[in-house]
DNA sequence: TCATTAACTGAGG
DNA sequence: CCTCAGTTAATGA
């Protein structure tokens, strides 16, 4: 019963981070069925080619999005964070066009398609609260391609380090300047387009010139102004309210 | 299994 | 000639 709970409170987090509800959609939110699985890490949630019919709502944990090629390399295209509903698009979009998978153990609330209709038809605030959610992805996936397409290894790896903290800072996961980014540098790898020596050699640059550690799965930031330098994100495509 | 490092290679400036 | 990144292979935690 408290994991139903959760899955709420991470989706009214998640939403009013980027839109405001009224007390009507937070409790037709709150009203809606949802079912509380478990996956363990490298587990396939939904995959290429399925029609599911309901979405997900990432409670605690890590998940990714990726597509595999014919000749079988896969590109990893987002990672997700808690609060987060990374097939929302196949509530529209019945057939999915790209796996997505745990990255670690995780929660996840399941809600079906037609509560969600439901939903939508219902409440015009929450409506426009999965839009807005929505266009906020399609931002973010703009600014991983500009990061993937045109900058070399070391501003890449430090311009997902950046975004990775934007993103978990707004859930209060960054603590001491460190925060979780749970990949193997074989993911790492997938995730920005190079091959995993690379990224070694990359993460050891890092490390040497004092701008950031990576160990095990989690970050350190040591040199905040030089890493956001070598980054150049920009943090408007989070399109988050001011002051939270 | 995952991470590190060296040595070599080629592309491109 | 220099920088960046892929390949291969050996080795370490």
């Amino acid at each position: 019963m408290l994991d139903r709970e959760q899955v709420y409170d991470a989706l009214l987090k998640r939403l009013r981070a980027v839109s405001a509800l009224d007390e009507e959609d937070v409790a037709a939110i709150r009203s809606i069925p949802v079912a509380v699985k478990n996956y363990r890490a490298n587990q396939p949630i939904v995959s290429d080619g399925q029609r599911p019919t309901e979405c997900c709502l990432l409670v605690d944990g890590f998940c990714f999005r990726s597509k595999t090629t014919s000749g079988g390399l896969s590109q990893i295209l987002s990672i997700h964070v808690p609060g987060e509903m990374p097939d929302l698009q196949s509530l529209y979009l019945h057939v999915m066009d790209h796996d997505l998978l745990a990255l670690t153990d995780c929660v996840l609330g399941f809600i079906s398609h037609a509560a969600l209709r439901d939903l939508i038809r219902a409440r015009v605030g929450v409506t426009e609260a999965l839009w807005r959610d929505t266009l906020i992805d399609a931002a973010m996936f703009r600014e991983w391609i500009v990061n993937i397409g045109q900058r070399p290894a070391l501003n890449r790896l430090a311009h997902t380090i950046v975004e990775m903290r934007e993103r978990l800072k707004i859930i209060g996961r960054v603590k001491d300047a460190q925060f979780e980014m749970p990949l193997t540098q074989e993911q790492i790898g997938d995730a920005m387009g190079i091959t995993p020596v690379h990224v070694s050699r990359t993460i050891k640059q890092l490390r040497q010139e004092n701008v950031a550690d990576l160990y095990r799965g989690r970050v350190t930031i040591l040199n905040e102004a030089k890493l956001e330098e070598l980054a150049d994100f920009d943090v408007r495509c989070l399109h988050n309210k001011p002051g939270l």
